[in-house]
DNA sequence: TTGACATGATACCTTTTGGTATTATATAAA
DNA sequence: TTTATATAATACCAAAAGGTATCATGTCAA
């Protein structure tokens, strides 16, 4: 059970965990479909799975034999969140500059 | 040494860590300071300092026998650029209106 | 100088983590 | 109904993580 951001931290720790996070971010995708995307065995890729789910950072639901996974962005305002914390302790430079960009943007 | 995301995602994903920079964005603290907050020796916290260190979130100077540690808030940057990858994604029902108007070409 | 203090560096321990391999079960397809 | 497929669940392994205890070293202070 998630209590708290700790599980999302944690989920976010493990490299293979991020990139899973990017390829669902295009579609969702089976176990299976996700393993195929590495090198390592559809085991490890379960358990991965697993954890980004006691992260929140994915939700799951089963259509026949299969089990889609689907990611949750949302769950990353936690995090964001957390990082606001700092932000006013940002190089006050960089914040302008990115101030800017977006300006820019719009 | 820090080639990347990688070591600051590990960095953060520790409770313990991640209260150490909330109490060093007040202030600079040397490691006998940081341990007295905390329940755990203060080998376990040079230990986490260390690892602070490898992911460029704190930085360290030398005072005399102290050794003094900062907080890199501009590190938390990247950390901030990964998840502005997702951005875009947040707020499903947002995107899904978007999709409907873009499908009603309004 | 001498003693106290702050840290560095190890050695060691236990638990967690990331991984494989294997077996079982449920579903799809011929 | 058989057979192949997709996943679940488990046991097991090596390495990493988080922690303690201990000793060495450098620095401050009386």
């Amino acid at each position: 059970m998630n209590v708290g951001p700790q599980e999302t931290f944690r989920a976010l720790a493990d490299p293979t965990r991020r990139s899973i996070l990017m390829l669902l971010s295009s579609q969702d995708l089976s176990i299976r479909e996700v393993a195929a995307k590495f090198e390592v065995t559809r085991g490890a890729i379960k358990k991965h799975l697993s954890i980004l789910e006691d992260g929140k950072l994915i939700s799951v639901h089963t259509s026949g034999r299969e089990r889609i996974n689907h990611l949750e962005p949302n769950t990353l305002r936690a995090v964001s969140d957390w990082l606001g914390y700092f932000d006013k302790y940002w190089d006050e430079r960089l914040v302008g500059l990115k101030q800017a960009i977006e300006k820019d943007k719009i």
